[in-house]
Parts: structure tokens; sequence; C-alpha cells
DNA sequence: AAGTGAGACAACCGCAGCTGC
DNA sequence: CGCAGCTGCGGTTGTCTCACT
């Protein structure tokens, strides 16, 4: 199969998004769904590849996308599924519900990654002043290894099983926040229940979007990080419907497209 | 105040798998 | 059945911010 020319060869633009493009790649999906990723970007008139248009939907502009820190029981459901099946990001995203599998595998690269290795460290370190414990309680028995000891050691059990992971609090810069409880609380049901994930054609029209039905005072997407550290703003994160007043802040409305 | 390094997160790359022809 | 086109996925890199010196 011969590969399609990536962006930079095409001429198409690369690394982050603007707010303009946000908003055009909102707006066209609004209104006609993302159908076909390839075609998108020409007809939406970006100058994306619809790669980079599909990641920068599914990751960040999706309206169910939950932001926000992880809650301890998300990030205890990241582990355990971690344990289990590996590094498969988007089965353990499909337990999580809101949450990306680009934002799961970096909450685990940056987070989790590193308390487990302290929390097994700690461990290790208890597990081992424990051997030593019961090595000292255990019959001396010149063949046998303290690693076995441990394997089977009824005269310790109680003491193992109070080695458990004393993770902290992990803390980010982002305040924890329900996003999609707060923003989209006009959003019903019918909504909610389009599968984002499928690569069904969505249609917002078609749903009860707020935006869709042109009630444009309703149309809220959460604010992003990059709003709070580029504006800083208190107002931002109060109340406002966040991307209008990114671009009316910005006196740059972009000429939308006309689809 | 400027420089620097680490951390966090967004975005890209390339491969695999699926689907239609 | 094989090919081409497309999307999804996981790994990796790039960029930005912030704390520290």
């Amino acid at each position: 199969m011969v590969r399609a020319p990536c962006c930079e060869k095409m001429g198409l633009k690369k690394g982050p998004w603007s707010p303009q493009e946000d908003l055009i790649l909102i707006s066209y999906i609004q209104e006609h769904g993302h159908g076909n990723w390839r075609a998108l970007p020409k007809q939406a008139g970006l100058l994306r590849c619809g790669k980079s248009c599909r990641l920068r939907w599914t990751n960040y502009l999706r309206p169910d996308i939950k932001r926000g820190n992880f809650s301890k029981e998300e990030e205890e459901t990241i582990i355990k599924l971690h344990e289990t099946i590996g590094n498969r990001w988007s089965a353990i995203a499909a337990r999580l519900p809101g949450r990306t599998d680009n934002e799961i595998k970096n909450v685990w690269h940056t987070h989790l990654k590193k308390r487990l290795k302290n929390s097994k460290t700690s461990e290790d370190s208890k597990r081992h002043t424990i051997i030593q414990k019961c090595d000292s309680k255990a019959p001396q028995n010149p063949n046998s290894s303290s690693e076995q000891i441990v394997d089977s050691p009824q005269h310790c059990s109680s003491e193992m099983s109070s080695v458990t992971d004393s993770s902290e609090k992990t803390v980010t810069k982002h305040e924890e926040m329900d996003y999609s409880s707060e923003y989209f609380s006009q959003i019903d049901e019918t909504f909610w229940s389009n599968d984002f994930s499928t690569d069904d054609n969505i249609n917002l029209q078609s749903t009860n979007f707020p935006a869709a039905k042109n009630d444009e005072a309703q149309f809220k997407f959460p604010p992003s990080p990059v709003a709070n550290d580029a504006g800083g703003n208190s107002e931002v994160d109060d109340s406002m419907d966040f991307w209008y007043n990114v671009f009316i802040r910005a006196g740059d409305m972009p000429d939308l497209p006309l689809f």
C-alpha cells in the first residue's frame, strides 16, 4: 500500500491548534458530522490532515470529554486494568467514560507509573524488613531462601497483608472539576447516547446537542487548560460560554467557511 | 531577572486491522 | 483473494509551564 503523504509534504499545518481552527472544526462537525476524516479538512477549510482533525476532535474537542484530574477511583481502575490487559489504552478508556486513551496514557506515564514504582519500592523495602523478621522467626533452613519464606509464610502472613499501597494524592495544575455535568447539563440523553467512539457518521443536528439547534447561548464546551493558562482569568473559569468568549476576547473571530 | 531542568500534556508518527471493491 | 483506502491504536516526540538556582 502506498502511504499517503504526510501533512508537511502536503503543505498542511502541524503543531498546536489555534482557537480559530478549533472553532472551524467544531462548527463543521456540528453542521455535518465528521463523515470521512480525510475529506473533512478540505471541506471545512482547514489546513490540517484528517488524522490531525480526528485526533483533535476525539482527544480534545468532543463534547463528552471529561476534563480535570482523575479521581482516585479512576486511577485505581486504570491501575487494575493495566495489570490485567497491559498497555491497551483504548480498552482502558472504554471503561472510563469521558476519558480518552491519550489522556489515560499520559496519566499513566506521568503519575501512575511513578507512583506504582515508588509504592513497589517502599513495598519491597517493607517486604525486605518483614522477610528479615520472618527469617528470624522461621525455623532455620539453610536451603530455603527468603523469597520462599515470603511466598508461604504462615508465621508472618498478617504482617504481609498489611503491606498496602500508600499512594499519595497527585496534584496537577488543573483543579478537579466534573465538566461533564457542569458544562453539559443542558444536553439531553439523546446526545450522550451517541457513540462518538465509533466511526459512525455523527450528525449533531440529528441530536439534541444545543449548538446543533442553533442555540448559541447554550453552546458550551469545557474550558481548556490552554485558555486557563493563557488567560488566567477567573471569569473564564466561572460561568461563560468558553469557546465563544475566547474568540470574542481575542477580538479575532475567524471567518467561518461557508459549508 | 535570566537560565535551566523537570513535569505535564498535546500532538504526531507509523503500523495494524478493517472494509469495500 | 488481493489491493487500496481509511481509521484506530500505541509509542514517541514536541511544546509549554513552572519551580528552582
